[in-house]
DNA sequence: TACACAATTTACCTATTGGTACACTAGTAG
DNA sequence: CTACTAGTGTACCAATAGGTAAATTGTGTA
């Protein structure tokens, strides 16, 4: 009998995987029980509140992934055009050129919206803050600097929301492209 | 006993209020049925495809509504310069200045996507190629047109899902203010 | 006045939902 | 060798899901 003991870091990214191709109330715990060959007892073992902690353990990694790769290195840069160029590659990256959704922006659209209000709002005040702050030490004044950023953060959701509409990848790329430029004018 | 006789006209908008609020797999009979004020036999009366055939007959009357308050004017304005600022002002009203979700922004996330795919294609691609028609017209080059059009639809749903995640509605007006600025240069 | 038909109510159906209870297995520490 | 524990499998649960069937109501028209 096949034991293969799991762990809980083995599972959020697959739950993550998961809830951006079914949404929060698309993703059932038999689809989740399939997709991770885990059983109920398992997944309730790793998450004693249920889907709720699921999604709340999946927003929580996305975060966490973000803060060490995308806002860290924004807010701490040395070379801060170079960390905003660095920047757009791992988005580009990240978001599979537009063909990965963004579990975030799509919970924000969602009615699951108010459940993790506080989680979806970190992640983009975060984004635009850290991005604020490295334009500012690049040069530019608070204003300018604020508002910039958080036309980016914005504009990448739309990418996203645009490019997975329209089902051409090509929209997106053209996006960070003007962002990019738009960034490092 | 009330019989108060009910019309398919006066059911859509309803249901779209709550697709918007719920998503689609979150939207169940019974709500749609406590919200219409209409039993499920009511509904599969005016709607025999249920569910399905109810989000169709909403994403219908949404693409209706775009086609002649927003679509048409770019096509056909004389003065095209006035019918894309009349299109920032009618949109900025329509999504109540970003507290209103686009239905189809949100569907195009979900996984309903795949259900609605023409539709939602549609939509966007409609958008874009009329901006992109009064642009040209307004004198600028077909590249430059396409681009900018593309560009704006996106930054319209980027803004709609920060506005929303942030629970801020000045961020949908402040981009709304940035597009018309930009349309217009 | 009676017919036809649109609209509604009510009752019912099966599959699935998220969640619980509990017995069980396999390692591991003493 | 034994006791403990993290992880697993199975069976079960009430509630709800989307959907169906048919009897009933009212209303405009001939």
């Amino acid at each position: 009998m096949a034991k293969t003991v799991a762990e809980r870091a083995d599972i959020v990214p697959v739950l993550a995987e998961i809830f951006r191709e079914h949404g929060y109330e698309g993703a059932s715990l038999a689809t989740i029980g399939d997709r991770t060959g885990l059983g109920k007892g398992s997944l309730y073992h790793f998450f004693p509140g249920g889907k709720e902690e699921m999604a709340a353990a999946v927003l929580a990694e996305i975060d966490a992934w973000f803060e060490a790769n995308i806002y860290r290195p924004l807010r701490e840069a040395t070379e801060p055009r170079a960390a905003v160029e660095a920047m757009c590659h791992s988005v580009t990256e990240y978001f599979h050129s537009g063909r990965r959704v963004c579990l975030v922006g799509a919970f924000a659209l969602d009615n699951v919206r108010d459940r993790f209000a506080n989680c979806i709002k970190d992640y983009f005040a975060d984004w635009q803050e850290s991005l604020a702050q490295a334009l500012l030490r690049s040069g530019r004044n608070a204003d300018d600097a604020a508002d910039l950023a958080e036309e980016s953060v914005s504009s990448i959701q739309g990418a996203l929301v645009l490019a997975r509409a329209l089902g051409d990848a090509s929209v997106f790329e053209r996006a960070m492209d003007r962002i990019e430029r738009r960034l490092l004018a």
